[in-house]
DNA sequence: CTAATTCAGGAACGATTGTTCCGTATTTTT
DNA sequence: AAAAATACGGAACAATCGTTCCTGAATTAG
């Protein structure tokens, strides 16, 4: 009866979280992602309804993503300590590598929008309740394995950990391109495990 | 020969960073600053020639007071140390007690706007700088009066501050307010000094 | 008083915003 | 073949954007 859909949802739903990522909500133009996601005006709008719900639904994808990659991280990790320095690690090769620099999407959503569309501050602040738990369990396993210093209590270290990953960001999305700046800062925080 | 300004240039740059700081950049209309600065369109433009001004000035005004602030703070400090706790605590209580939590300024100006106007990234980059040499020279002062543990170099330290009071500002923005957070994060910042 | 300058208010600018709608071609299933 | 659904391109929408301009009143110095 029906014609099917040629274009594949996520694919296009992954297209607009670059550029959403990288030039914001407001930033962002309907011309620029019927540009970017390559369908028309009309499939977009039928598709996804308006822009902020498919803004939403960029967030939403995105934080799954990262999220599940982060479990499957520590799941797959022999040692907790060196997982978490792979993390910023990480991070720190994004930042510099990056022709540009997009920060995180989700610190980026956070401070553009958090404070003015509930809906985003609700995703934003189940992520970080989620991702701090994520990070308390993987370092209570790895004080109970012998791998990180029991002298921090293992949710005030989650959630600085959360903390220092928000500034790096942060730091990336300024445009900072000194390794060294990264690197002490790295130095600092894991001299604290 | 002329009638004399009636508003005071400065006054008005202070509602700027206001409202500027609230909304965004883009997230604030020239109808928004007109209501808020309480001049009419044009003396606004006339004054300042146009919005992508405005803010730049709004900005670098902010950044100066801040940095005074900062300046003052350490000159008159007798302890380093409880100086730097000082700071951070300010910044809790003010993250929990402002019924709207703008953040900082400058991080949020960062994350929206640094990497698509230099201008802005040059603001931005040039703060880190000074404030990251303010907090250097702190620590280092610090640390020869024997207030600062010298495990870790005063550069990595002062990198690792200005790092999560970023983080802490996004927190903030991102509307968290319950203190136990931002009491774990500053515990564990501490036990590094 | 006169000339000069600054203010407010609002009309108006063209450009761009997000969004809706229409016509048509294409593809699929009955 | 017929019907249903999907996609596309583009026209068109009202609204808002940042900005410019005009008018008239207010205030100042010579």
């Amino acid at each position: 009866m029906a014609r099917t859909k040629e274009f594949n949802e996520d694919q296009a739903l992954d297209k607009a979280i670059e550029i959403f990522w990288h030039k914001g909500y407001n930033g962002t133009s309907a011309q620029d992602l019927v540009n970017h996601l390559g369908l028309s005006r009309s499939s977009l709008y039928d598709t996804f309804g308006d822009k902020q719900k498919l803004f939403v639904k960029s967030l939403k994808r995105y934080q799954k993503q990262n999220l599940d990659s982060l479990n499957e991280l520590f799941e797959n990790a022999e040692n907790i300590k060196t997982a978490l320095t792979e993390i910023f690690k990480q991070a720190v090769i994004e930042s510099l590598q990056d022709r540009i620099t997009k920060g995180c999407f989700m610190v980026n959503s956070a401070v553009e929008l958090a404070m003015h569309d509930p809906e985003i501050a609700k995703i934003v602040h189940d992520n970080q309740k989620v991702v701090e738990d994520v990070f308390c369990n993987a370092v209570r396993k790895g004080q109970e394995l012998g791998q990180i210093s029991e002298k921090q209590d293992a949710r005030s270290l989650a959630r600085f950990i959360f903390n220092n990953y928000s500034g790096i960001r942060v730091l990336a999305r300024a445009g900072e391109k000194d390794k060294q700046v990264y690197d002490d800062i790295l130095k600092a925080i894991f001299s604290l495990f």
